[in-house]
DNA sequence: TAGATTGTTAATCGATTAACAATC
DNA sequence: TAGATTGTTAATCGATTAACAATC
């Protein structure tokens, strides 16, 4: 590293990168060229300060006048985000979430590559899933040591959720992907996101009732 | 309403409160009566402080010496987010993500039952995923009329994201479940959700790039 | 009783917003 | 040039944590 050591941005800002990324993705698809932090601000409903306070924590510096240019602008958050180089996943779990994911093309269009999918029930072992085949438990370390995969994603149900990642994490992957209804504990120098749509529809119940209730 | 007004939570709680009931409900299997928030607090990764503030926005007591009683704490955390009645969901775009959720288990044990399948093309309507069959699009709001749906869960591409979200809040449904990798904006009335895969794997490469450069 | 744990207030910490000089 | 927009500082707002009296 021979750059200034930069330190870690805010949470909030993280999870704001990837919205701003599709937008000036979508953006440069259509054409613009340059987009200013009001711009943003109105398309994701946030205010013009706080994109221009999340922006400035990037490697790059907008014009007056005109704004951010939107190619570079994606280009750096992708940077940012680290996705400008390619991930390398597996999927434990092969059933319909795990499999879709295996299936859904556009992770693979953002750089997320699939390398295996894995179940350790022996009746699903050999089966296809896309171009894959799913691949038994013991296979699991072989594949992330051999495939350099750095992303386990974490598709089983919630009893097995736990000792699922503690075999991710020992088999050598640097993050995990939770989309089991439960909580998981990791070392510290693993980084774990949980993507848990049980969790999303009950916080949108929770919302819905309180719209309701307000009237 | 004959209660006493409440004003709704902070969003941060509110997204802890489905954590809370994973855990509470796991305890409460496991045979546990009772649990102090300190137990809670290190099963999660939080502070005794925040649980304790947390739950004492619900609508119960916990007791000095002992903690709060798991079966109490399961429903009042079911009561305040809404899930203890059944929810009615219409899953729009029957690809691999969509039929996934039409499928898992999970959601239906969890109180959210999916009342109909619909996509625009046509060499897919008809097909059947689980003991439903997809329905073309015209059928979406007399369905959602009909059978009282609540929630619209939105599982096609990027570019016909915002569209649905229209169709779906066009007709009738309170809240929006948004799996597709776009930024979509609903009337204030309408309480939405990400649950953006790509967006999660994004912040995860954030998260693993950032533990490798600190070492 | 002694001690563990709640519920709540006050202090701290961090994130968002407002404001404005610098600049193109 | 005049005006739009950035980048940044300071003010505000909100969330978390610490502390402790009340209580079982």
């Amino acid at each position: 590293m021979n750059e200034v050591k930069r330190k870690t941005l805010p949470k909030p800002v993280i999870r704001r990168l990837p919205r701003y990324l599709t937008h000036v993705h979508e953006l440069r698809h259509a054409g613009r060229e340059w987009v200013s932090s009001q711009d943003i601000a109105d398309a994701l409903g946030l205010t013009s300060s706080t994109v221009r306070q999340d922006l400035s924590y990037l490697d790059m510096a907008g014009k007056s006048k005109r704004g951010y240019e939107t190619q570079t602008l994606e280009l750096v958050l992708q940077h940012e985000l680290g996705v400008d180089s390619l991930h390398r996943t597996v999927i434990v779990g092969a059933g319909y979430m795990g499999s879709a994911l295996a299936l859904h093309g556009a992770l693979a269009e953002h750089g997320f590559e699939t390398c295996g999918v894995f179940d350790k029930d022996g009746r699903v072992v050999g089966t296809r899933v896309g171009e894959l085949r799913v691949q038994p438990m013991t296979e699991l370390k072989p594949v992330i040591k051999n495939k350099k995969v750095d992303i386990g994603i974490i598709a089983v149900p919630v009893h097995a959720a736990q000792e699922v990642a503690e075999q991710l994490v020992n088999a050598g992957v640097n993050g995990l992907l939770n989309l089991a209804y439960a909580h998981i504990r990791v070392p510290d120098h693993i980084t774990l996101v949980d993507a848990r749509i049980l969790a999303s529809l009950q916080e949108l119940a929770y919302g819905i009732k309180a719209v309701t209730d307000s009237k």
